[in-house]
DNA sequence: CAGTGGTCTAGACCACATG
DNA sequence: ATGTGGTCTAGACCACTGC
Protein backbone atom coordinates (compact mmCIF):
# COMPACT_ATOMS: atom_id res chain seq x y z
CA UNK A 1 0.00 0.00 0.00
CA UNK A 2 1.38 3.30 -1.28
CA UNK A 3 2.20 6.28 1.28
CA UNK A 4 0.22 9.59 0.76
CA UNK A 5 3.36 11.28 0.98
CA UNK A 6 1.74 14.50 0.66
CA UNK A 7 4.26 16.34 1.96
CA UNK A 8 5.48 18.98 -0.40
CA UNK A 9 9.12 18.60 -1.60
CA UNK A 10 8.83 15.13 -3.35
CA UNK A 11 4.79 14.98 -4.01
CA UNK A 12 3.72 12.40 -6.20
CA UNK A 13 0.03 11.91 -6.77
CA UNK A 14 -1.09 8.69 -5.50
CA UNK A 15 -2.15 7.55 -9.12
CA UNK A 16 1.16 7.92 -10.21
CA UNK A 17 2.58 5.57 -7.74
CA UNK A 18 0.10 3.07 -9.03
CA UNK A 19 0.47 3.59 -12.42
CA UNK A 20 4.34 2.67 -11.64
CA UNK A 21 3.09 -0.53 -9.75
CA UNK A 22 1.48 -1.64 -12.63
CA UNK A 23 4.45 -0.91 -14.82
CA UNK A 24 6.66 -2.74 -12.63
CA UNK A 25 4.31 -5.59 -12.82
CA UNK A 26 4.30 -5.68 -17.11
CA UNK A 27 7.44 -5.23 -17.13
CA UNK A 28 8.24 -8.31 -14.32
CA UNK A 29 5.97 -10.63 -16.93
CA UNK A 30 3.46 -10.65 -14.10
CA UNK A 31 1.16 -10.27 -16.90
CA UNK A 32 1.79 -10.84 -20.98
CA UNK A 33 0.62 -9.12 -24.03
CA UNK A 34 -2.95 -9.90 -25.27
CA UNK A 35 -3.81 -11.24 -21.52
CA UNK A 36 -6.25 -9.41 -19.48
CA UNK A 37 -4.90 -8.00 -16.10
CA UNK A 38 -7.21 -7.87 -12.83
CA UNK A 39 -10.43 -5.96 -12.88
CA UNK A 40 -10.25 -2.22 -11.94
CA UNK A 41 -11.57 -3.50 -8.47
CA UNK A 42 -9.21 -6.26 -7.86
CA UNK A 43 -6.39 -3.61 -8.24
CA UNK A 44 -7.83 -1.24 -6.02
CA UNK A 45 -8.11 -3.70 -3.43
CA UNK A 46 -4.39 -4.51 -3.75
CA UNK A 47 -3.26 -1.51 -3.80
CA UNK A 48 -5.58 -0.29 -1.49
CA UNK A 49 -6.86 2.70 -2.92
CA UNK A 50 -10.19 3.63 -4.47
CA UNK A 51 -11.15 2.52 -7.82
CA UNK A 52 -11.55 6.21 -9.16
CA UNK A 53 -7.78 6.30 -8.29
CA UNK A 54 -6.60 2.90 -10.30
CA UNK A 55 -9.02 4.25 -13.05
CA UNK A 56 -6.91 7.10 -13.60
CA UNK A 57 -3.68 5.35 -13.61
CA UNK A 58 -5.07 2.87 -16.29
CA UNK A 59 -6.23 5.82 -18.30
CA UNK A 60 -2.74 6.94 -18.57
CA UNK A 61 -1.67 3.79 -19.95
CA UNK A 62 -4.11 3.45 -21.87
CA UNK A 63 -3.34 6.22 -23.42
CA UNK A 64 0.44 5.71 -24.19
CA UNK A 65 -0.66 2.31 -25.39
CA UNK A 66 0.78 -0.25 -23.02
CA UNK A 67 -2.87 -1.13 -21.56
CA UNK A 68 -5.81 -1.28 -23.90
CA UNK A 69 -9.43 -1.13 -22.20
CA UNK A 70 -12.21 -3.29 -23.67
CA UNK A 71 -15.64 -2.33 -22.13
CA UNK A 72 -17.50 -5.10 -20.67
CA UNK A 73 -14.77 -7.39 -21.57
CA UNK A 74 -11.86 -6.04 -19.40
CA UNK A 75 -7.93 -4.47 -19.54
CA UNK A 76 -5.38 -6.04 -21.54
CA UNK A 77 -1.71 -5.73 -22.25
CA UNK A 78 -1.17 -4.50 -25.77
CA UNK A 79 0.02 -6.61 -28.28
CA UNK A 80 2.02 -6.02 -31.30
CA UNK A 81 -0.37 -9.07 -32.56
CA UNK A 82 -3.37 -7.51 -32.74
CA UNK A 83 -4.22 -6.46 -35.88
CA UNK A 84 -4.55 -2.83 -35.09
CA UNK A 85 -1.44 -2.74 -33.89
CA UNK A 86 0.85 -4.53 -36.28
CA UNK A 87 2.21 -2.01 -38.36
CA UNK A 88 1.82 0.87 -35.55
CA UNK A 89 5.04 2.84 -36.04
CA UNK A 90 5.24 2.68 -39.84
CA UNK A 91 3.95 5.79 -41.35
CA UNK A 92 4.01 5.12 -44.80
CA UNK A 93 1.29 4.76 -47.31
CA UNK A 94 0.06 4.38 -50.98
CA UNK A 95 -0.46 7.50 -53.04
CA UNK A 96 -3.43 5.45 -54.72
CA UNK A 97 -5.85 4.23 -51.52
CA UNK A 98 -4.72 0.96 -51.93
CA UNK A 99 -4.92 -0.76 -48.19
CA UNK A 100 -2.71 -3.54 -49.14
CA UNK A 101 -0.55 -4.74 -45.82
CA UNK A 102 2.67 -4.54 -46.11
CA UNK A 103 5.10 -7.98 -46.49
CA UNK A 104 8.60 -8.27 -44.72
CA UNK A 105 11.36 -10.13 -46.47
CA UNK A 106 14.27 -10.86 -44.65
CA UNK A 107 17.61 -10.85 -46.60
CA UNK A 108 20.49 -10.93 -44.22
CA UNK A 109 21.27 -11.50 -40.47
CA UNK A 110 24.95 -11.25 -39.04
CA UNK A 111 26.69 -10.82 -36.35
CA UNK A 112 28.50 -7.47 -35.44
CA UNK A 113 30.27 -5.34 -32.82
CA UNK A 114 28.77 -2.17 -31.74
CA UNK A 115 30.33 1.45 -33.13
CA UNK A 116 30.36 4.95 -32.40
CA UNK A 117 26.69 5.18 -33.49
CA UNK A 118 25.06 2.23 -32.42
CA UNK A 119 26.31 2.35 -29.12
CA UNK A 120 24.75 5.88 -28.76
CA UNK A 121 21.36 5.03 -30.01
CA UNK A 122 21.40 1.68 -28.40
CA UNK A 123 23.22 3.04 -25.29
CA UNK A 124 25.19 0.16 -25.14
CA UNK A 125 28.91 -0.23 -24.55
CA UNK A 126 31.33 0.33 -28.09
CA UNK A 127 32.15 -3.57 -29.10
CA UNK A 128 28.97 -4.95 -27.30
CA UNK A 129 27.51 -7.45 -30.04
CA UNK A 130 24.72 -6.28 -32.09
CA UNK A 131 22.84 -8.74 -34.68
CA UNK A 132 22.62 -7.09 -37.66
CA UNK A 133 19.30 -7.33 -39.73
CA UNK A 134 18.67 -6.64 -43.57
CA UNK A 135 15.50 -6.62 -45.12
CA UNK A 136 12.70 -5.15 -48.08
CA UNK A 137 9.71 -4.07 -47.26
CA UNK A 138 6.60 -5.13 -50.14
CA UNK A 139 3.89 -3.23 -50.95
CA UNK A 140 1.81 -5.86 -52.87
CA UNK A 141 4.93 -7.62 -54.17
CA UNK A 142 6.60 -3.80 -54.78
CA UNK A 143 9.51 -2.88 -53.12
CA UNK A 144 9.56 0.13 -51.06
CA UNK A 145 11.39 0.39 -48.05
CA UNK A 146 15.02 -1.13 -47.96
CA UNK A 147 15.80 -1.47 -43.41
CA UNK A 148 19.00 -2.15 -41.63
CA UNK A 149 18.42 -3.07 -38.44
CA UNK A 150 20.17 -2.91 -35.34
CA UNK A 151 19.94 -4.92 -31.94
CA UNK A 152 21.63 -5.13 -28.98
CA UNK A 153 22.67 -9.27 -29.53
CA UNK A 154 22.49 -9.69 -25.80
CA UNK A 155 18.63 -9.23 -25.73
CA UNK A 156 18.17 -10.95 -29.24
CA UNK A 157 20.14 -13.95 -28.89
CA UNK A 158 19.19 -16.77 -30.65
CA UNK A 159 17.97 -14.55 -33.97
CA UNK A 160 18.79 -16.64 -36.94
CA UNK A 161 17.95 -15.34 -40.96
CA UNK A 162 15.86 -18.79 -40.78
CA UNK A 163 13.55 -17.23 -37.83
CA UNK A 164 12.76 -14.10 -39.88
CA UNK A 165 11.77 -15.80 -42.62
CA UNK A 166 9.96 -18.66 -41.36
CA UNK A 167 8.04 -15.74 -39.33
CA UNK A 168 4.27 -14.34 -40.87
CA UNK A 169 3.65 -10.53 -39.30
CA UNK A 170 5.72 -8.25 -38.47
CA UNK A 171 9.08 -8.07 -36.83
CA UNK A 172 7.92 -6.25 -33.87
CA UNK A 173 5.19 -9.24 -33.02
CA UNK A 174 8.28 -11.60 -34.11
CA UNK A 175 9.90 -9.76 -31.22
CA UNK A 176 7.33 -10.29 -28.89
CA UNK A 177 6.99 -13.49 -28.68
CA UNK A 178 10.00 -14.95 -29.17
CA UNK A 179 12.13 -12.44 -26.81
CA UNK A 180 9.68 -11.01 -25.08
CA UNK A 181 9.90 -7.61 -25.62
CA UNK A 182 7.13 -4.94 -26.57
CA UNK A 183 7.82 -1.85 -28.14
CA UNK A 184 6.27 1.29 -26.43
CA UNK A 185 7.59 4.23 -28.07
CA UNK A 186 10.22 5.54 -31.16
CA UNK A 187 11.89 8.45 -32.29
CA UNK A 188 12.22 8.93 -36.29
CA UNK A 189 14.97 11.43 -37.82
CA UNK A 190 14.03 11.94 -41.44
CA UNK A 191 15.86 13.15 -44.07
CA UNK A 192 16.09 12.86 -47.69
CA UNK A 193 18.91 11.13 -49.61
CA UNK A 194 19.73 10.16 -52.88
CA UNK A 195 19.91 6.55 -53.81
CA UNK A 196 23.11 4.72 -53.91
CA UNK A 197 23.61 1.92 -55.90
CA UNK A 198 22.54 -0.95 -53.65
CA UNK A 199 19.54 -0.01 -52.11
CA UNK A 200 18.79 1.59 -55.71
CA UNK A 201 18.71 -1.99 -57.44
CA UNK A 202 16.54 -3.49 -54.38
CA UNK A 203 13.43 -1.19 -54.86
CA UNK A 204 14.13 -0.87 -58.40
CA UNK A 205 15.10 2.98 -58.56
CA UNK A 206 17.85 4.63 -60.72
CA UNK A 207 20.56 5.46 -58.86
CA UNK A 208 20.57 8.87 -57.28
CA UNK A 209 16.83 8.95 -56.78
CA UNK A 210 16.05 11.16 -53.58
CA UNK A 211 14.67 8.46 -51.42
CA UNK A 212 13.68 8.97 -47.66
CA UNK A 213 16.26 8.11 -44.80
CA UNK A 214 14.43 6.79 -41.58
CA UNK A 215 16.18 6.71 -38.25
CA UNK A 216 14.38 4.93 -35.82
CA UNK A 217 15.62 4.10 -32.74
CA UNK A 218 12.60 2.42 -30.83
CA UNK A 219 12.13 1.78 -26.42
CA UNK A 220 10.69 -0.59 -24.42
CA UNK A 221 9.73 -0.16 -20.85
CA UNK A 222 11.65 2.11 -19.18
CA UNK A 223 12.46 3.84 -21.57
CA UNK A 224 15.52 1.43 -22.76
CA UNK A 225 16.61 1.77 -26.29
CA UNK A 226 16.41 -1.61 -27.63
CA UNK A 227 16.31 -1.41 -31.27
CA UNK A 228 18.19 0.95 -34.11
CA UNK A 229 17.14 0.89 -37.80
CA UNK A 230 17.63 2.74 -40.25
CA UNK A 231 15.23 2.97 -43.48
CA UNK A 232 15.05 3.99 -47.33
CA UNK A 233 11.67 5.02 -48.44
CA UNK A 234 11.05 5.52 -51.81
CA UNK A 235 8.34 7.89 -52.17
CA UNK A 236 7.47 7.16 -56.38
CA UNK A 237 4.14 5.51 -55.39
CA UNK A 238 3.94 6.37 -51.39
CA UNK A 239 4.55 8.79 -48.85
CA UNK A 240 4.78 9.59 -44.95
CA UNK A 241 2.25 10.49 -43.37
CA UNK A 242 2.10 12.15 -40.15
CA UNK A 243 -0.92 13.60 -38.18
CA UNK A 244 0.56 17.09 -35.82
CA UNK A 245 -1.63 17.90 -33.16
CA UNK B 1 -29.27 22.21 -19.76
CA UNK B 2 -28.20 19.27 -22.07
CA UNK B 3 -30.31 16.43 -21.66
CA UNK B 4 -29.28 12.80 -20.57
CA UNK B 5 -29.90 11.01 -23.80
CA UNK B 6 -29.64 7.64 -22.15
CA UNK B 7 -31.73 5.61 -24.21
CA UNK B 8 -29.37 3.44 -26.10
CA UNK B 9 -29.26 3.99 -29.71
CA UNK B 10 -27.95 7.78 -30.06
CA UNK B 11 -26.38 7.69 -26.82
CA UNK B 12 -23.76 10.59 -26.05
CA UNK B 13 -21.76 10.54 -23.15
CA UNK B 14 -22.89 14.03 -20.62
CA UNK B 15 -18.98 14.91 -20.95
CA UNK B 16 -18.49 15.13 -24.29
CA UNK B 17 -22.28 17.17 -24.83
CA UNK B 18 -20.28 19.72 -22.61
CA UNK B 19 -17.06 19.16 -25.01
CA UNK B 20 -18.87 20.36 -27.95
CA UNK B 21 -21.15 23.45 -25.69
CA UNK B 22 -17.36 24.69 -24.94
CA UNK B 23 -16.18 24.08 -28.34
CA UNK B 24 -18.92 25.96 -30.07
CA UNK B 25 -18.07 28.95 -27.17
CA UNK B 26 -15.06 28.81 -28.46
CA UNK B 27 -16.02 28.98 -32.19
CA UNK B 28 -18.35 31.88 -31.66
CA UNK B 29 -15.47 33.82 -30.22
CA UNK B 30 -16.97 33.83 -26.64
CA UNK B 31 -13.31 33.67 -24.99
CA UNK B 32 -10.63 34.64 -27.20
CA UNK B 33 -7.02 33.07 -27.57
CA UNK B 34 -4.89 33.13 -24.51
CA UNK B 35 -7.81 34.67 -21.97
CA UNK B 36 -8.62 32.77 -19.51
CA UNK B 37 -12.71 30.80 -19.65
CA UNK B 38 -14.83 30.74 -16.53
CA UNK B 39 -14.13 28.42 -13.27
CA UNK B 40 -14.72 24.78 -13.92
CA UNK B 41 -17.58 25.74 -11.07
CA UNK B 42 -19.10 28.65 -13.06
CA UNK B 43 -18.96 26.39 -16.09
CA UNK B 44 -20.71 23.06 -14.32
CA UNK B 45 -23.61 25.51 -12.97
CA UNK B 46 -24.10 27.18 -16.11
CA UNK B 47 -24.21 24.01 -17.71
CA UNK B 48 -26.32 22.32 -14.48
CA UNK B 49 -23.56 19.37 -14.42
CA UNK B 50 -21.35 18.56 -11.70
CA UNK B 51 -17.57 19.93 -11.30
CA UNK B 52 -16.04 16.60 -12.54
CA UNK B 53 -18.32 16.33 -15.62
CA UNK B 54 -16.89 19.85 -17.01
CA UNK B 55 -13.50 18.62 -15.67
CA UNK B 56 -13.40 15.82 -18.10
CA UNK B 57 -14.48 17.78 -21.33
CA UNK B 58 -11.42 20.66 -20.14
CA UNK B 59 -9.61 17.28 -19.78
CA UNK B 60 -10.18 16.09 -23.37
CA UNK B 61 -9.99 20.14 -24.97
CA UNK B 62 -6.85 20.02 -22.81
CA UNK B 63 -5.06 17.12 -24.18
CA UNK B 64 -6.07 18.66 -27.80
CA UNK B 65 -3.94 21.61 -26.71
CA UNK B 66 -6.92 23.73 -27.44
CA UNK B 67 -7.31 24.44 -24.20
CA UNK B 68 -4.10 25.30 -21.06
CA UNK B 69 -4.67 24.52 -18.16
CA UNK B 70 -2.81 25.85 -15.40
CA UNK B 71 -2.71 25.17 -12.01
CA UNK B 72 -3.84 27.92 -9.42
CA UNK B 73 -4.85 30.04 -12.28
CA UNK B 74 -7.13 28.97 -14.13
CA UNK B 75 -7.75 27.36 -18.03
CA UNK B 76 -7.14 29.07 -20.84
CA UNK B 77 -7.67 29.32 -24.86
CA UNK B 78 -4.61 28.29 -26.44
CA UNK B 79 -3.22 30.58 -28.45
CA UNK B 80 0.14 30.92 -31.08
CA UNK B 81 1.16 33.57 -29.35
CA UNK B 82 2.52 31.29 -26.65
CA UNK B 83 5.94 31.04 -27.26
CA UNK B 84 5.77 27.20 -26.54
CA UNK B 85 3.51 26.65 -29.53
CA UNK B 86 4.84 29.39 -31.75
CA UNK B 87 6.17 26.65 -33.83
CA UNK B 88 4.39 23.97 -32.64
CA UNK B 89 3.77 22.16 -35.74
CA UNK B 90 7.30 22.92 -37.27
CA UNK B 91 9.50 19.32 -36.73
CA UNK B 92 12.32 20.49 -38.10
CA UNK B 93 15.11 20.01 -35.84
CA UNK B 94 19.20 21.13 -36.22
CA UNK B 95 21.53 17.95 -36.39
CA UNK B 96 23.84 19.94 -33.84
CA UNK B 97 21.53 21.16 -31.13
CA UNK B 98 21.63 24.52 -31.48
CA UNK B 99 18.27 25.59 -30.54
CA UNK B 100 17.93 28.86 -32.46
CA UNK B 101 14.52 29.64 -33.34
CA UNK B 102 13.43 29.87 -36.82
CA UNK B 103 12.62 33.27 -39.30
CA UNK B 104 10.45 33.29 -41.26
CA UNK B 105 10.79 35.49 -44.65
CA UNK B 106 7.69 36.43 -46.49
CA UNK B 107 8.82 37.25 -50.50
CA UNK B 108 5.78 37.13 -52.67
CA UNK B 109 1.73 36.92 -51.74
CA UNK B 110 -0.39 36.99 -54.71
CA UNK B 111 -3.76 36.32 -55.55
CA UNK B 112 -4.73 33.40 -57.88
CA UNK B 113 -7.94 31.30 -58.20
CA UNK B 114 -8.18 27.33 -57.15
CA UNK B 115 -7.29 24.62 -59.18
CA UNK B 116 -8.05 20.75 -58.87
CA UNK B 117 -5.56 20.20 -56.02
CA UNK B 118 -6.44 23.02 -53.95
CA UNK B 119 -10.07 22.93 -54.58
CA UNK B 120 -9.33 18.98 -53.12
CA UNK B 121 -7.02 19.94 -50.31
CA UNK B 122 -8.86 23.33 -49.08
CA UNK B 123 -12.46 21.70 -49.93
CA UNK B 124 -13.33 24.77 -51.66
CA UNK B 125 -15.05 25.58 -55.27
CA UNK B 126 -12.66 25.18 -58.41
CA UNK B 127 -12.19 28.80 -59.79
CA UNK B 128 -12.36 30.28 -56.09
CA UNK B 129 -10.20 32.80 -55.03
CA UNK B 130 -6.68 31.87 -53.37
CA UNK B 131 -4.44 33.98 -51.73
CA UNK B 132 -0.69 32.79 -52.30
CA UNK B 133 2.39 33.07 -49.90
CA UNK B 134 5.97 32.12 -51.21
CA UNK B 135 8.53 32.28 -48.23
CA UNK B 136 11.67 31.39 -46.87
CA UNK B 137 12.23 30.05 -43.21
CA UNK B 138 15.72 30.76 -41.85
CA UNK B 139 17.75 28.88 -39.15
CA UNK B 140 20.13 31.69 -37.77
CA UNK B 141 20.47 33.52 -40.96
CA UNK B 142 20.55 29.78 -43.24
CA UNK B 143 17.48 29.13 -45.62
CA UNK B 144 16.43 25.80 -44.70
CA UNK B 145 12.40 25.97 -45.82
CA UNK B 146 11.04 27.06 -48.80
CA UNK B 147 7.72 27.41 -48.82
CA UNK B 148 4.11 27.65 -50.69
CA UNK B 149 0.91 28.53 -48.63
CA UNK B 150 -2.30 28.61 -50.30
CA UNK B 151 -5.38 30.45 -48.24
CA UNK B 152 -8.66 31.03 -48.84
CA UNK B 153 -9.47 33.76 -50.16
CA UNK B 154 -12.50 34.95 -48.52
CA UNK B 155 -11.01 34.11 -45.11
CA UNK B 156 -7.82 35.91 -45.67
CA UNK B 157 -9.11 39.32 -46.64
CA UNK B 158 -6.73 41.91 -46.91
CA UNK B 159 -3.67 39.73 -46.44
CA UNK B 160 -0.64 41.46 -47.92
CA UNK B 161 3.34 41.08 -48.93
CA UNK B 162 3.76 44.12 -46.98
CA UNK B 163 1.68 42.91 -43.41
CA UNK B 164 3.66 39.69 -43.62
CA UNK B 165 6.76 41.15 -43.54
CA UNK B 166 6.21 43.43 -41.05
CA UNK B 167 5.01 40.47 -38.77
CA UNK B 168 7.16 39.50 -35.96
CA UNK B 169 6.59 35.67 -35.39
CA UNK B 170 5.00 32.87 -36.77
CA UNK B 171 2.66 33.26 -39.53
CA UNK B 172 -0.06 31.47 -37.58
CA UNK B 173 -0.26 33.76 -35.05
CA UNK B 174 -0.59 36.19 -37.34
CA UNK B 175 -3.45 34.52 -38.73
CA UNK B 176 -4.75 34.40 -35.35
CA UNK B 177 -4.29 37.88 -34.44
CA UNK B 178 -5.56 39.49 -37.72
CA UNK B 179 -8.21 36.51 -38.93
CA UNK B 180 -9.29 34.95 -35.81
CA UNK B 181 -8.16 31.71 -37.27
CA UNK B 182 -6.74 29.34 -34.68
CA UNK B 183 -4.98 25.89 -36.09
CA UNK B 184 -6.43 23.46 -34.12
CA UNK B 185 -4.55 20.37 -36.07
CA UNK B 186 -2.49 19.53 -39.37
CA UNK B 187 -2.10 16.64 -41.86
CA UNK B 188 1.60 15.94 -43.27
CA UNK B 189 2.52 14.26 -46.37
CA UNK B 190 6.11 13.69 -46.71
CA UNK B 191 8.15 12.31 -50.02
CA UNK B 192 11.73 12.94 -50.85
CA UNK B 193 12.09 14.89 -54.33
CA UNK B 194 15.02 16.55 -56.43
CA UNK B 195 15.47 20.24 -55.88
CA UNK B 196 15.19 22.29 -59.44
CA UNK B 197 16.32 25.37 -59.73
CA UNK B 198 14.00 27.75 -58.52
CA UNK B 199 13.82 26.10 -55.00
CA UNK B 200 17.70 25.24 -55.36
CA UNK B 201 19.47 28.65 -55.58
CA UNK B 202 16.81 29.72 -52.64
CA UNK B 203 18.18 27.45 -50.50
CA UNK B 204 21.84 27.61 -51.80
CA UNK B 205 22.15 23.95 -52.64
CA UNK B 206 22.94 22.25 -56.08
CA UNK B 207 20.26 21.58 -58.18
CA UNK B 208 18.82 18.06 -58.01
CA UNK B 209 19.95 17.75 -54.48
CA UNK B 210 17.17 15.81 -52.59
CA UNK B 211 15.12 17.32 -50.09
CA UNK B 212 12.09 16.67 -48.08
CA UNK B 213 8.54 17.43 -49.92
CA UNK B 214 6.51 18.29 -46.79
CA UNK B 215 2.79 18.73 -47.92
CA UNK B 216 0.47 19.77 -44.99
CA UNK B 217 -2.94 20.58 -44.52
CA UNK B 218 -3.88 22.44 -41.19
CA UNK B 219 -7.52 22.55 -39.98
CA UNK B 220 -9.23 25.14 -37.37
CA UNK B 221 -12.30 24.47 -35.24
CA UNK B 222 -14.58 21.89 -36.78
CA UNK B 223 -12.11 20.42 -38.84
CA UNK B 224 -12.11 22.66 -41.29
CA UNK B 225 -9.51 23.03 -43.55
CA UNK B 226 -7.92 26.52 -44.05
CA UNK B 227 -4.75 25.94 -44.88
CA UNK B 228 -2.41 24.07 -47.38
CA UNK B 229 1.05 24.64 -48.19
CA UNK B 230 4.01 22.85 -49.42
CA UNK B 231 7.34 23.31 -48.16
CA UNK B 232 11.15 21.63 -49.67
CA UNK B 233 13.24 21.08 -46.79
CA UNK B 234 17.03 21.31 -47.37
CA UNK B 235 17.61 18.16 -44.96
CA UNK B 236 21.95 18.88 -44.94
CA UNK B 237 22.11 20.03 -41.85
CA UNK B 238 18.27 19.97 -40.34
CA UNK B 239 16.21 16.68 -39.85
CA UNK B 240 12.21 16.16 -39.61
CA UNK B 241 11.76 14.34 -35.60
CA UNK B 242 8.56 12.17 -35.60
CA UNK B 243 7.86 10.72 -31.93
CA UNK B 244 5.58 7.89 -32.39
CA UNK B 245 3.46 6.52 -29.74
C1' DC C 1 -6.46 35.01 2.55
C1' DA C 2 -9.59 33.40 -1.34
C1' DG C 3 -9.85 31.32 -5.79
C1' DT C 4 -8.23 28.09 -9.09
C1' DG C 5 -7.11 23.58 -10.80
C1' DG C 6 -5.52 18.69 -9.02
C1' DT C 7 -6.34 14.51 -6.29
C1' DC C 8 -8.99 11.10 -3.86
C1' DT C 9 -12.99 8.84 -2.22
C1' DA C 10 -17.56 6.30 -2.11
C1' DG C 11 -21.46 5.12 -4.19
C1' DA C 12 -24.98 4.89 -7.86
C1' DC C 13 -26.20 3.75 -12.26
C1' DC C 14 -25.40 2.76 -17.46
C1' DA C 15 -23.47 0.20 -21.53
C1' DC C 16 -21.33 -3.79 -23.23
C1' DA C 17 -19.97 -8.73 -23.34
C1' DT C 18 -20.72 -13.33 -22.00
C1' DG C 19 -22.86 -17.28 -20.18
C1' DA D 1 -27.66 -12.73 -14.41
C1' DT D 2 -23.11 -11.37 -13.61
C1' DG D 3 -18.88 -9.01 -14.28
C1' DT D 4 -16.40 -5.64 -16.76
C1' DG D 5 -15.35 -0.92 -18.01
C1' DG D 6 -17.77 3.94 -18.62
C1' DT D 7 -20.29 7.87 -16.71
C1' DC D 8 -21.93 10.94 -13.19
C1' DT D 9 -22.34 12.86 -8.74
C1' DA D 10 -21.12 15.14 -4.22
C1' DG D 11 -17.98 16.26 -1.08
C1' DA D 12 -13.39 16.62 1.09
C1' DC D 13 -8.92 17.98 0.98
C1' DC D 14 -4.29 19.34 -1.35
C1' DA D 15 -1.17 22.32 -4.26
C1' DC D 16 -0.39 26.49 -6.63
C1' DT D 17 -1.13 31.54 -7.57
C1' DG D 18 -1.80 36.11 -6.41
C1' DC D 19 -3.78 39.67 -3.53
Amino acid sequence: MPSMAHLSPTFSPLYQQIKTLILQALEAGEWTPGQAIPSEQDLATRFGVSQGTVRKAIDELSSENILLRRQGKGTFVASHHDPRALFRFLRLVPLSGGGAQPVSMPLECWKARAGQEASKNLQVAMGSPLTIIRRLLKFDTKPVVVDEIYLPGEVFQGLSLEMLQDWEGSLYSLFETRFGLRMIRASERIRAVAAERAPAELLGVPEHTPLLSVERVAYTYGDKPVEWRRGLYSTAEHFYLNELS
